[in-house]
RNA sequence: UGGGCUGUAGCUCAGUGGGAGAGCACCACCUUGACACGGUGGGGGUCGUUGGUUCAAUCCCAAUCAGCCCAACCA
């Protein structure tokens, strides 16, 4: 890149294409699988993104903050590595590809085309077709963002290598019996036809019914019970699913439930189906809650399951999977579950079992994917036995090896992990990585291995007698193995020698459960350490109201679109600032705006520095022999006020930034840095830095050193944030220097003149500067309190007036002689001379005076302002110092204040009570002087 | 039911044991040789409520109200 002219504004869209392929050309990005000597190794592995995504605010903020953490480490010095990949999404995947299949066209009976028109190895075919075409979408959004992400180790949770990962994770966990195969009840997604985990049923509110069923009750010998008048005796059952009773194996009461002790030992009928179900006792049930009597459906419901195993009732599984009721369902058999629970309740009603309806509230499970009911069945399936697994990952995080942050999310990855149930793994798919799992036609028995097995591992039958299981594993499988399998596990790389354990993970509270919590127990498992040190968690972007995104309410703020108005920095930098919040970032579009204008206050920050070196303001400069750097160092103590000030408040800034990226507060950092660039550097400094330009001669050599050596650390110390526009305006400075980086040498890379690759700027203690930090402190109060009277008083600005001062004391002289100038220029007062204390003062004249240094300025009010409008300011002035000084009076009164508090406060306090008296005093006689015009 | 979070200016949020800040919005003035994506000045808050600890509380503690999130076996 060369050097070249900045355009009038800030126009994102004209560099940052350019700018990240010049980076990646480059080689910028990669690391290096050996770290130079002396050389930290810095990885962070991205949360693979579902390979069909489209990238959306919550990829745009985390890659943001990972990325703001690679670029700052990587100008440390360290081996950066940012892997990118994507996760192949089972079920998501599939779902979208079975839409685009039905599209095309109409099966042999007239339905749309389904995955089963084309067999599975067609269908799987279609998927890795749509993978290939779809698969860089969100690569080429990330690269928009700026990511730095080393693109020549993308990984796919598919790949080649990654699969290895997961069959050897398979096996050896099988081997170790914590993967086990088992019938439960588990959740099943009759429109998905597949099982899910706990974890992808989303309980949702809805409202419902609460049907109540009368079960007559019979004894040991099928006879009828009577009640004392005679009537049956029947037991009354609330239900929310009465498709369910079809199911039913017994009716449960609670043992010391008065109302029933008569029935203990009996049994009931099961309306409609007429089976005996015998009464049992259990404390589970809660007497408070219904009529005190609960069904057991120990198929479809998980505590049902749980009390069917206590009492060892029979299984009666009556909802099949493809959503209709089961053979076992009888008359009912063969209809969908709405219809069923529609008949049912027809029928019992018809036949007088039904006792009453209620409205009911309730909670049932959806589909995380496609939001139909999730109902529990009965089911052969998978499970990882996972208590082994999370008693160490508990330690892990207990011990401090792990540190979340915000440390508040630990208790709920505690909550869950010891409250963790056995994790049901296998899926109804053909999207994902198929169980290594093999069974023998002849034996039945199972053969789990690393690659198809030759013969079956218990009866030695031949491979043509083995099946493999059909069911894939559930996508957080793989997603659990990431970050090692990522760098080559189960081979032992390089790559994993130098970047494992990963330093940082940075990803959503949303999938903690889903997903750091089981990267941890494979992590320690497998590779005997944690995954990574320390835990980000970030909050939820949301709209600017408050609610969630979603392409249903249209509240979308797409970052593509974002970046195309306002560029890719600008939507960082307000990510950035957002990033200290705790669960939810309302994003609103004029945020981003917000950040836009201070991306164009740099840009003109810097093109007033290309003025000055222009030939029309005295052409340009040349480099100090032996280096910028080294020159403000060692001229530092000769520099005028101003340039001491600036370097130290710079100081500053590089400190306040360092230590908050340290802490990962971002916004922090973000903070410091708007308020340094706009509020010291350009409100300030450039202003104060006029006059010497304007001089020129050695005075302007200096400053153009100075607005440099600052806009320079300034870029290199924002580049994190704000990547593109840093580097498009470093690119253009002249004296740059080609950054030499300890990854690029291990790696045979040439040095490059970039300002990604450069240092980060150090603090140096010796250019901060108290003194020059309190001179400028001084300057700014008093040209504050003129361009508050010029304000108050609606002064305009071209109207310059004269001002007298007094100096308190023959520091205060001096110091208002060596600044007077800057003052005139800042303020805009024409002359400024001196009168010595103790003269009286003029009629006609208002006030204004400084404490540090003690200074009095007297203005001439005549023909400048309207008198009334100057009382009034003084008014003003008076009445806030009453008030301060009630308050100082209130607390030095207090006894206890005076003997308690520290000795040090106490003088303070008195101190500044003399200071605002003596003010009022003078004020009130400029207050009188200006009534008596009247 | 359990766990957690939040409550500060009109809005979005920082913040600290010694009389509260920013950005945006608002009002007034200003096209001044980096920038109107700009400059200068200004208005605006009993820091949810009530108690307690303290010389001193917006900040620490307790209670309470309001809103939100997560986990869960109330059919």
């Amino acid at each position: 890149m060369h050097s070249h002219e900045l355009g009038k504004a800030f126009e994102p869209q004209s560099f940052e294409n350019s700018i990240y392929e010049f980076w990646e050309k480059n080689r910028c990005f990669e690391a290096s699988d050996q770290s130079a000597p002396g050389q930290e190794p810095f990885c962070i592995v991205i949360p693979p993104p579902n390979v069909t995504g489209v990238l959306h605010m919550g990829h745009a903020l985390t890659n943001t903050l990972q990325d703001i953490l690679i670029r700052w480490r990587r100008m440390k010095g360290d081996n950066t590595l940012w892997l990118p990949g994507t996760d192949h999404a089972g079920i998501a995947t599939q779902t979208l590809v079975e839409k685009a299949v039905a599209k095309e066209g109409k099966n042999a009976s007239g339905r749309p085309l389904s995955r089963h028109d084309l067999g599975r190895e067609k269908f799987v075919e279609r998927v890795w077709k749509w993978k290939e075409d779809h698969g860089s979408q969100i690569k080429n959004q990330l690269k928009k963002m700026g990511s730095s992400l080393d693109w020549t180790r993308e990984r796919f949770t598919m790949d080649e290598g990654l699969s290895v990962a997961v069959r050897e994770v398979f096996v050896r966990l099988y081997q170790e019996g914590l993967i086990y195969r088992g019938e439960r009840v588990i959740n099943w997604c009759p429109r998905c036809q597949t099982a899910l985990s706990d974890l992808e049923v989303v309980p949702t509110d809805r409202k419902g019914s609460f049907w109540h069923i009368a079960y007559r009750v019979v004894d040991e010998s099928g006879k009828p019970v009577l009640n004392a008048d005679q009537t049956p005796a029947q037991l009354v059952i609330a239900t929310t699913r009465p498709e369910t009773l079809l199911g039913d194996s017994a009716v449960a009461i609670h043992p010391d439930d008065e109302r029933y002790f008569h029935l203990h030992g009996k049994k009931v009928i099961l309306p409609l189906v007429g089976r005996q179900l015998p009464i049992i006792l259990d404390a589970y049930v809660d007497r408070e809650f219904g009529s005190g009597a609960l069904k057991i459906t120990p198929a479809h419901d998980f505590n049902d399951y749980e009390i069917g195993k206590r009492h060892d009732l029979p299984i009666v599984s009556v909802m099949g999977k493809e959503g209709r009721v089961t053979a076992e369902g009888g008359a009912f058999a063969g209809m969908k579950f709405a219809e069923a629970r529609e008949a049912i309740v027809q029928q019992l009603q018809e036949q007088g079992f039904l006792v009453r309806v209620e409205d009911h509230a309730h909670k049932i499970g959806l589909c995380q994917r496609c939001d139909t009911v999730a109902e529990p069945i009965i089911s052969k399936q998978w499970f990882v036995k996972i208590a082994p697994l999370a008693e160490p990952a508990i330690a892990a995080v207990q011990s401090g090896k792990i540190e979340f942050s915000p440390k508040s999310w630990e208790k709920t990855y505690f909550e869950w992990m010891n409250h963790i149930r056995d994790w049901c793994i296998s899926r109804q798919l053909w999207w994902g990585h198929q169980i290594p799992a093999w069974y023998c036609g002849r034996c039945e028995g199972i053969s789990v291995a690393r690659e198809t097995p030759t013969q079956c591992d218990h009866c030695q039958a031949p491979t043509s007698e083995l099946r493999q299981e059909e069911d894939v594993l559930d996508t957080w499988f793989s997603s659990a193995l990431w970050p090692f399998s990522t760098l080559g596990w189960p081979q032992s790389t390089d790559a994993l020698k130098t970047f494992y354990p990963t330093a940082i993970l940075e990803t959503g509270f949303d999938i903690i459960f889903f997903w750091v919590a089981r990267m941890i127990m494979m992590g320690i498992h497998f590779m005997g350490d944690v995954p990574f040190r320390k835990v980000y968690l970030h909050a939820m972007v949301r709209d600017e109201k408050g609610e969630k995104m979603s392409k249903s309410k249209g509240n979308v703020i797409d970052p593509l679109t974002v970046i195309q108005q306002h560029g890719a920095d600008p939507l960082r930098f307000t990510l950035a600032m957002m990033a200290g919040q705790g669960r939810d970032i309302k994003l609103s579009v004029d945020r981003v705006e917000g950040y836009r204008a201070f991306c164009n206050k740099l840009w003109n920050a810097t093109k007033f520095f290309h003025l000055q070196i222009h030939p029309d303001q005295g052409g340009p400069v040349e480099e100090p022999a032996g280096g910028l750097a080294r020159w403000v160092l060692e001229q530092h103590q000769e520099l005028l006020v101003h340039h001491q000030w600036i370097l130290s408040r710079l100081q500053s800034t590089i400190q306040t930034v360092e230590a908050s990226l340290e802490k990962f507060e971002l916004n922090v950092a973000a903070q410091a840095l708007y308020q340094f660039t706009w509020h010291e550097f350009c409100d300030w400094y450039i202003e104060l830095s006029k006059l010497a330009l304007r001089e020129g001669g050695e005075r302007r050599v200096q400053t153009i050193y100075i607005l440099r050596y600052v806009l320079g650390e300034l870029l290199q110390l924002m580049h994190p944030f704000m990547p593109f526009v840093t580097e498009e305006l470093w690119q253009s400075l002249p004296w740059r220097a080609a950054a030499s980086h300890a990854t690029r040498k291990q790696l045979g890379l040439p040095d490059l003149t970039t300002l990604m690759l450069q240092p980060f700027p150090q603090f140096h203690e010796k250019l901060t500067h108290p003194g020059a930090e309190q001179m400028i402190a001084s300057i700014q109060s008093i040209v504050e309190a003129f361009r508050n009277f010029r304000g108050e008083n609606n002064i305009s600005p071209k109207v310059e007036f004269s001002v007298k001062y007094c100096p308190g004391s023959a520091e205060a002289d001096a110091f208002l002689r060596a600044h007077s100038t800057q003052i005139q220029f800042m303020s805009r007062i024409g002359n400024l001379v001196s009168v010595t204390p103790g003269t009286p003062e003029v009629s006609g004249e208002s006030m204004i005076r400084i404490s540090h240094p003690p200074l009095e300025f007297r203005i001439q009010l005549q023909g400048l302002v309207n008198v009334d409008e100057e009382v009034k300011r003084v008014e003003k002035e008076i009445e806030k110092l009453n008030g301060d000084l009630a308050f100082i009076e209130g607390k030095l009164s207090q006894e206890t204040f005076l003997s308690r508090a520290p000795a040090a406060l106490v003088e303070k306090e008195r101190a500044r009570q003399g200071d605002l008296l003596s003010k009022k005093l003078e004020m009130e006689k400029v207050l009188g002087r200006l009534r008596s015009l009247k």
